[in-house]
DNA sequence: CAAAAAATCAAATATCTGTTCGATTGTAAC
DNA sequence: GTTACAATCGAACAGATATTTGATTTTTTG
């Protein structure tokens, strides 16, 4: 055969969400590309056209997340809110991302590695290739720590305008994304809690271990 | 070659310590059998005569981290502590544990999916062994379970007793075991704080958001 | 419409990996 | 000291998998 009507066709992004799919239930290293070109009807040969190859898959994959996070974040960030209602709206805003889409939220936790070890790094492919890689690669995990930041630097401004105890910003904030990430690991959407309900409670948690008055809302 | 002299046998914990560790850098299915022999000095076949296969090392791995974890905790549990005191105890030492092993919590966090899809359950492998492989993986997993109701109960007893805020109890427990796993992922021992620091802030963190500031409300 | 580009596939390849088998040697039992 | 058992290895296998290549068809461009 050859190329399919364009009814047929799949898009970059479909891919992507298919493979963040299988990823979640497999793993990098357990899924096949015949895996993820079958969720989409294509033949892994197929996938080469779209992809350079697998890690640049996965990569693409985590990029998807991150991006999709960062963008929710910036503009609360941006905000003159005060610091308690931006850091909740920041956990509560990725946490029901987290759970709307469990497959890249999964994907950010547990791909990592795989993205690390990518063996693309020191591989056989072109090394203009393997150099494009690496430097993509650096942006993310850049992007990855910025990210991060977000939630410290809040965390931080929350104390100097003295509306949270002083804590070690860094810690907590690593605390919080921990407990964030990992909804995405445990959550089901067949679950006791949607995952707004769930958004609230760990916002409303972690909060109330930084608020220096009394807690409030219900 | 064949048995080497006493002195230079490996026991079957020092293969499992070795394979965490290799687990921890590549992950179950990049780690090859080769990877985890060559660190003890062994050839991959020589695994076999400790391990029925790559499915059942794993599972020892993390049977070996689990059953550590609780453990320690059993004592803390059944003391006649308070609530507060208790939970701030589990989670200080869950915390110095992981850090002080990093490489079977990671495992704990990232290899759990590979034991669920372990091919030795769908596998060629003799019946008999594999029933008694889903028999034991079954148990991991109770036990896994056991251990974060551990601080569900924990922070229900502090709830009851008037100590601790009325919390949605299985989510606050779930958030600490994030945070807490997570530890297991980003800790570095060269980094700025120890194991115990960090243990203690996010213990403090935890601890702020339950206790009832106030001895009132209805 | 003609030419170029895009999207797809089938088939072939080279490599890697878990696992088995039989042989070999050290240790323990009696 | 002979016999059984434990621990190890080398070699070989069967199966799987990422990737390449070349052909084929649809879409787009001019």
């Amino acid at each position: 055969m050859a190329r399919k009507p364009a009814s047929l066709s799949v898009s970059r992004e479909t891919i992507l969400l298919a493979a963040a799919d299988v990823l979640r239930q497999n793993g990098y290293e357990s899924t096949t590309m015949k895996d993820i070109a079958a969720r989409v009807n294509l033949t892994a040969a197929s996938l080469y056209h779209h992809f350079k190859n697998k890690d640049f898959l996965l990569l693409e994959v985590l990029r998807l997340g991150l991006d999709h996070a960062i963008q929710q974040m910036t503009p609360i960030v941006a905000s003159e809110l005060p610091a308690r209602e931006k850091l909740a709206r920041m956990i509560i805003t990725h946490i029901v991302e987290v759970t709307n889409n469990t497959a890249v939220g999964a994907a950010m936790v547990f791909e990592i590695r795989a993205l690390m070890n990518a063996r693309t790094t020191n591989g056989q492919l072109q090394p203009e290739d393997a150099a494009r890689f690496i430097a993509e690669r650096d942006a993310f995990f850049q992007q990855r720590d910025a990210f991060e930041k977000l939630f410290r630097n809040t965390i931080r401004e929350g104390i100097e305008r003295g509306e949270f105890r002083a804590v070690d910003a860094s810690i907590v904030a690593k605390a919080m994304l921990g407990a964030q990430n990992w909804v995405g690991v445990w959550y089901r959407e067949t679950g006791r809690l949607k995952g707004e309900d769930i958004a609230r409670i760990m916002a409303d948690t972690f909060l109330a271990s930084l608020i220096v008055a009394e807690p409030s809302m219900s």
